[in-house]
DNA sequence: CATCAGGGCCCTG
DNA sequence: CAGGGCCCTGAT
């Protein structure tokens, strides 16, 4: 599908601001809906039942955003999305009082300092992000990417904009009237039933990804819960990509266990309690500083820096 | 070749 | 609340 029509918008986040680091995150796995080139990112965008393809760009201090759709957007299309991009990015986050509280801590001060103006966010709707979080579940890196594939090449949609061609998610309902064993022919296997449970919850209404993000946390946490396939691991991941809530720390999973060990006190594996122990000391961001290490890992190894340790965890 | 665990979750007893 | 089963894949 070719997007011939083109619209550019500029948004001037709160400074400071990073543009790699925000709109690149080494280890998001998703692929062939996006591609990133530094200053650039192409992204497709499934937004109000049309399918866009975005460009950002870095325009220091500000963003340069192209959106490229089939029809003429409407100014009200224009703006919602805009709101939508400013929130998915967390571009209007202001980070001061998490960076005067961070710079107490050695190992995190040295994290601001290469990643400073960095956001946390993510590009993908709840939705999309129930479908990535559940084809995590139970895999490693390699084989996530491989059932994101398949899923996007099946159900999806090829955009072609700015030169560049690129896979868009489908539409929520896509599997109301696909049978189970079609998914699994694409190897997903068991998850199958949960990214088709979800699909409907949500084509149903029973969830509403704009409704909840204005509860409280606890509302959205059982909310969560209660969508089929959605266990604490994936309500974990859910509640500060697509939630934000920076202060939110109950569960670390194995791999992430071994890789905090090594990541926080260069220790090839401490007890849970110490590490919580570690973290507890960022308050109400005790996340959002977990993200800021993490990411630094994860930088440090697309420049170039070889950590033994990762390499054995990721197999990618 | 067989066996096993992996960036969990649901269901059963 | 513990533990079995689930899809597929690469490692051993």
């Amino acid at each position: 599908m070719q997007l011939n029509k083109s619209k550019t918008i500029s948004i001037r986040p709160i400074s400071p601001f990073n543009f790699d680091a925000t709109f690149f995150k080494p280890d998001h796995f998703t692929t062939d809906d996006h591609i990133y080139e530094k200053g650039v990112r192409w992204q497709t965008m499934n937004w109000e039942g049309q399918m866009l393809g975005i460009k950002y760009e870095d325009a220091s201090p500000g963003i340069k955003v192209t959106v490229f759709s089939i029809q003429e957007p409407t100014f009200e299309f224009i703006e919602s999305l805009k709101n939508e991009i400013i929130y998915r990015y967390n571009l209007n986050l202001d980070l001061d009082e998490f960076y005067k509280l961070a710079i107490k801590d050695k190992l995190l001060d040295i994290a601001i300092n290469e990643l400073i103006g960095m956001r946390p966010g993510h590009p993908s709707s709840l939705y999309e992000y129930l479908i990535i979080g559940i084809i995590l579940q139970n895999a490693s890196v390699r084989r996530s990417i491989q059932m994101f594939r398949n899923l996007l090449s099946n159900y999806g949609t090829e955009l072609e904009f700015d030169g560049k061609k690129l896979l868009c998610l489908w539409d929520i309902g896509r599997f109301s009237k696909i049978d189970e064993q079609e998914l699994r022919d694409l190897k997903i296997g068991y998850r199958a039933k949960s990214i088709i449970k979800i699909d409907q919850q949500f084509s149903q209404g029973l969830i509403n990804e704009f409704e909840l993000r204005g509860k409280d946390l606890i509302t959205q946490k059982k909310t969560l819960l209660a969508l089929y396939g959605v266990g604490p691991a994936t309500v974990w991941y859910l509640l500060f990509d697509v939630f934000h809530h920076w202060e939110v720390f109950e569960h670390i999973s194995p791999w992430e266990h071994k890789l905090y060990s090594r990541l926080f006190f260069n220790k090839e594996l401490l007890p849970v309690e110490k590490l919580m122990k570690y973290i507890n000391k960022f308050g109400k961001y005790k996340h959002l500083a977990v993200h800021y290490l993490w990411e630094k890992m994860w930088w440090d190894r697309h420049n170039g820096t070889t950590f033994d340790w990762l390499e054995k965890e990721i197999r990618i």
